[in-house]
DNA sequence: TATTGTTATACTCTATAACTATA
DNA sequence: TATAGTTATAGAGTATAACAATA
């Protein structure tokens, strides 16, 4: 994106933007528009996009995060744990777990009683990475509140979490 | 799943339920529990799976629908429009599109001012398999409201619609 | 030059079956 | 018998580049 002689100022970018917007007037989705599921996964695009974008610099996906967000908050569950508890496949979160361990952002140890399963922990390495990626997620929790509003926050993370009961 | 002798009745069934979600407290997610993000996820492929479900009688998966409703709503759109209105690939849409008209619910019309284009439209077919999808639909909205409550839809789509705005 | 539809391709995410070693 | 981890694989969904026809 204008990496060469880059005659277009920024203004002139911007106003391509508007026209842009301007003459694309953006379909109306009509009834779509009223359906929970449809508006939940646009927004779920929208934002996931915003943080992707975010913790790309770490080369860290949003699935990732979560495990070290959970190992960090309890250390020592074993895969099985983590992985229902995010709801991932415990087949999938092998591939996941790997990447991490591979990295040096966190471990399997033996576990104590039952020879089958792993203990897990972030490394320090991981503890680092996950204190910057929180940086960057508190970053992005800050521009969604500013479209949300103070109360609003509390109220989708309440309506949200009665959806997501599976029952 | 009790294919054989089937020696378990079906209290004993429920015991076994029961006791395997009291045995499997469910670990706790802790910080992830407060960001939008992970709490919109989780939330999104709940309510995909039940409509997921809801639809597969009539082979019929989220994105077709959302295509069928929109040329119900809107008749005569380029595949270009369509796609940009649902955020789909202009590339992706040509094979989702294929295999609504190849179903016979869909049709490519050749478009009146533009060689290149073509116009959409629902074929008889089409009309009634969304007739009965809306059904689907209308049923899986009611469950969702019976766990929102009647002003917490509203209020759940406009936050929705805040967080999908680009900007 | 830009847009429309198209093909091909690759990458991520997800789901399932089957295997092993342990319990 | 059941569980924990693992491998392999297949299916969606998504993103990008490139091309022909047309504007």
């Amino acid at each position: 994106m204008g990496t060469d002689t880059d005659k277009t100022g920024a203004a002139e970018e911007l106003a391509a933007t508007a026209a842009r917007e301007a003459s694309a007037p953006a379909v109306d989705v009509g009834p779509l528009a009223g359906m929970v599921g449809y508006v939940l996964r646009r927004a779920q695009l929208a934002v996931f996009d915003d943080v992707i974008t975010k913790f790309a610099a770490l080369d860290l996906r949003p699935a990732q995060y979560s495990v070290l967000v959970l190992l960090r908050h309890t250390p020592g569950l074993k895969q099985s744990d983590v992985a229902a508890a995010l709801g991932i496949q415990r087949a999938n979160f092998v591939v996941l777990f790997d990447g991490l361990e591979r990295r040096g952002l966190a471990r399997r140890s033996a576990a104590p009683n039952d020879r089958r399963s792993y203990a897990l922990y972030l490394t320090e390495e991981g503890e680092k990475v996950l204190a910057r990626a929180n940086v960057l997620q508190a970053a992005h929790e800050a521009s969604l509140d500013a479209k949300l509003g103070p109360s609003g926050r509390e109220q989708l993370l309440g309506l949200l979490g009665r959806l997501a009961k599976r029952d």
